[in-house]
RNA sequence: GAACUUGUAGCUCAGUUGGUUAGAGCGCUUCGUUGACAUCGAAGAGGUCAGAGGUUCGAGUCCUCUCAAGUUCACCA
């Protein structure tokens, strides 16, 4: 053995000796361990199961992926148990995001998706994203994490893609999805609506404008909305207007007169700006809220007046077309020209350090803008029918969580997932991008051509848009369909739900269907929600019953809401049961001086990068050890270095007492030495300790003891009281035995590539450290 | 406006149901190549555990308040 440990020369050679092994695979395991030392069978029966939080297919991994070495310390250290061990990977398709980079791409070759038919486009990107495929996983295996690949899924892959459509069917028919024309947060850039779940919010200075709105005066930071306001608003207890409440007053403005209701509600705020508020219903959530409540008091129909381009349409001719920005300028520039017939203007004051705070893309950071469109929501907490338990989404997770069959791992962060569930609206699952899962919904042409607006492509590879009705006049519905882009039907078009064209099922006829299906697809979290029921039951027959509930679910404590708490909500929906028995939240990692890692501060950690500089185990180490769940972790170079250090520690002691059982000296005592008897009860209190730390999800505390103890009492005592005879060469080969062993969920390739080289010289019997025993108390 | 988290050695952090002289890594000082490891060993300096009060035989740990930092949510015409 070399003086030192080479991570480099081992490591992949390693993981290509457990994987011909195929010991990370559950089915083989149990057979593993008996031939491994011709044992018996030491299986516990008990079940440990753990479903990779699926990385982006197309995207390298960063270093809070590496923080998957949680869940490969849990099932390593469970394997040697002798649990029946299952740790499933899988890779998302992450909708959004990856159509993102994919036209990223597109604009580079001067192209857009516009230029393509729907099915040109997803085959395109899902070439792109096999082309990347490997990237994530290849990396995987670099860090060491004993996957059980034969089991591996990825979010579009048929049978997944057939089990998240069925779950969408199963809650129509409970009533908990429903069609509706509500504001939903539409990103104009990304062309795609979001949850509330993913807009960001970020203080902005505009400038507030305070305009004469007939009698009254009104404040905005959106003028361009203008279009679109069908009453002004004011307190009801608010005594400077009393006198206006239900009259209709006329408002002047630039391009004409227009009268409209003077309506009261608690929502105006008398002491901000004037108290009086105009009502724009199509482009502010609590305008909506407010016309909801008085529509009776409100004669006229509210019209949209920005597209989902972001430009300005059903206004006066002039501003029809502009962008949001432009529209507001060319709107105040109006304002400020205009006088009224008594000379004066209509623009009273401009308050150009107004501080509010605007809902922006988590994506792309564009201002979010509140559009009616119709999508399809989740009914997250129906108590409409409080005989079917199921249907109440929201108070069977929180009922997982207080009989205690869901725990939460991670500083505070059970009251932050209640504080959620508790406050939970309805969850909108419509994406308007390609890149997803079709949403089985067939829209009723017969009757309704005039309420179903098409995009397509046509034969000259023109982008076409608008009312079916008018298509159908020169084009035929095939041709229309085989080029879709996207449809947009009224929220009273009447629609199936089912997979295959509802239509075609009852006719002979062929292509003559009467239906129309969406051309949304499902928000990517829709298919992850299901992914531990999913994969499962689409893996080897009898997984699902085998490993569901599972046992952990490891992720970072940002996508909690997004995630976890939907898995909550599905799994229980979907199987009574709670997906995973244990939450663990890692914190984010951060750098050495504990500042948060970003490009732009250049100081993001490559996992990669590491492991080839220090090896894996290193990263591994320094990653795990003191880190706590809910807790953000500081790492950098010194604890790299550190942890490096300990698997060279860690080759020296195997291989000097390799060298002292070879060798001994005169000094040396082979059995029975006077201080093995203490020896032994320390080694038993240190494997009662790292294991009771480990079952208990402790894995920083468990790694700092094994640091502490193998390093400071092993090497610096042990050893030296081995030379001096104190005590025997025996208990000192098992004391590495047995450190080797609880060291390698911890550092997996150091610990067996020692393992290779002592049963080389036969001083161990197992043939294979990842599915040898663990530790049990010696004596 | 609210909730949550944090405040322990120069730095980054552990501290397991309250229980001896409060720990680690890095850094620092002084020694040291005697059968492995200098990616090492030995010895050592360094902490009124943010502050104040309380519960207790006993508090870094539990409770209350204050101060400071961070995160998130809500509102924003």
């Amino acid at each position: 053995m070399d003086s030192r440990y080479n991570s480099q020369q081992t490591e992949d050679e390693i993981y290509t000796l457990w994987e011909k092994a195929d010991a990370f695979n559950p089915d083989s395991v149990k057979k593993l361990r008996q031939e491994n030392d011709n044992k018996q069978d030491s299986s516990t029966g008990e079940q440990f199961s753990i479903i990779l939080p699926p990385p982006n297919a197309n995207d390298p991994l960063h270093v809070g992926h590496a923080m998957y070495t949680i869940e490969d310390v849990l099932v390593r250290y469970h394997r040697m148990l002798g649990d029946d061990t299952l740790w499933l990977p899988g890779t998302d398709h992450a909708g959004i995001e990856t159509q993102f980079v994919f036209e990223k791409k597109l604009k580079k070759e001067g192209k857009s998706r516009f230029n393509f038919d729907r099915s040109t486009l997803y085959q395109m990107i899902w070439d792109y994203v096999q082309e990347n495929s490997s990237v994530a996983t290849d990396q995987m295996k670099k860090l060491g994490f004993s996957l059980d690949w034969s089991r591996f899924k990825f979010t579009l892959d048929k049978d997944i893609v057939d089990n998240v459509v069925e779950t969408f069917q199963l809650l129509y028919k409970d009533g908990l999805i429903y069609r509706d024309l509500k504001l939903v947060n539409y990103c104009t850039r990304c062309g795609t609506s979001y949850s509330e779940l993913e807009v960001n919010h970020e203080d902005k200075i505009d400038p507030l404008y305070t305009i004469q709105y007939g009698p009254l005066q009104v404040s905005t930071v959106r003028p361009e909305t203008i279009f679109g306001d069908v009453a002004v608003a004011i307190n009801p207890n608010d005594d400077r207007y009393k006198q206006y409440i239900g009259k209709m007053i006329e408002v002047e403005f630039p391009w004409g007169n227009k009268t409209m209701p003077v309506i009261a509600d608690n929502y105006v705020d008398p002491k901000f700006g004037t108290g009086a508020v105009k009502v724009t219903p199509y482009h502010d959530q609590n305008d909506f809220q407010m016309w909801e409540t008085h529509k009776s008091e409100i004669s006229e129909v509210p019209v949209p007046v920005i597209n989902t381009s972001g430009k300005i349409y059903n206004a006066p001719k002039k501003y029809n077309g502009l962008g949001v920005i432009n529209a507001r300028a060319a709107v105040l520039e109006d304002y400020e020209a205009y006088k009224d017939s008594q000379g004066r203007s209509l623009l009273i004051s401009i308050d150009k350090k107004y501080s509010h705070s605007v809902g922006v893309c988590y994506r792309c950071a564009k201002p979010i803008e509140p559009l009616p469109l119709p999508q399809l929501f989740i009914k997250v907490a129906d108590s409409s029918n409080p005989k079917n338990k199921k249907s109440n989404l929201v108070k069977r997770a929180l009922e997982s969580l207080d009989s205690g069959e869901t725990k939460i791992h991670g500083a505070g962060r059970e009251k932050v997932l209640r504080h959620w569930l508790k406050n939970l609206k309805d969850w909108n699952i419509s994406r308007q991008i390609v890149w997803g899962i079709p949403i089985p919904v067939w829209y009723k042409i017969n009757d309704n051509e005039d309420k179903i607006i098409v995009s397509f492509v046509d034969k000259n590879k023109v982008y076409q848009t608008g009312k079916l009705s008018k298509w159908l006049e020169t084009t035929s519905l095939k041709e229309i369909k085989q080029n879709i882009q996207s449809i947009s039907a009224d929220i009273s078009v009447p629609y199936s739900v089912s997979v295959e064209d509802p239509k075609l099922t009852t006719t002979t006829e062929k292509d003559v269907s009467d239906y129309i299906q969406e051309t949304d697809t499902f928000d990517t979290w829709f298919s992850s929600s299901q992914w531990p029921v999913a994969t499962l039951k689409t893996n080897k027959k009898g997984d699902f019953e085998r490993f569901y509930s599972t046992s952990v679910m490891e992720t970072g404590y940002d996508i909690l809401p997004i995630w976890v708490m939907r898995m909550m909500l599905l799994g229980n929906y979907l199987t009574g049961k709670t997906p995973f028995k244990n939450v663990y939240l890692h914190g984010l990692i951060r750098d050495e001086k504990g500042k948060k890692m970003s490009k732009s501060k250049g100081n993001v950690i490559n996992p990669l990068e590491v492991k080839e500089e220090f090896g894996a185990d290193a990263l591994r180490m320094a990653l795990v050890i003191r880190s706590t769940p809910g807790q953000d972790k500081s790492v950098g170079k010194p604890d790299f270095k550190a942890a490096r250090n300990l698997t060279n520690k860690i080759w020296n002691a195997a291989r000097f007492t390799t060298l002292m059982i070879e060798n001994p000296h005169e000094t040396s005592v082979l059995k029975n030495a006077p201080g093995d008897a203490e020896y032994f009860v320390k080694l038993n209190s240190i494997i009662s300790e790292i294991s009771k730390h480990l079952s208990d999800l402790k894995l920083g505390l468990a790694a700092e003891v094994i640091y502490n103890e193998f390093w400071h009492w092993y090497c610096d005592i042990c050893i030296e009281d081995a030379k001096q005879g104190k005590i025997s060469l025996e208990v000192l080969k098992v004391g590495l035995v047995t450190f080797l062993k609880m060291l390698h969920p911890f550092m997996p390739f150091v610990t067996e590539s020692i393992w290779q080289e002592l049963l080389k010289k036969n001083i161990v019997s197992e043939k294979l450290l990842i599915v040898s025993d663990w530790p049990t108390q010696v004596s």
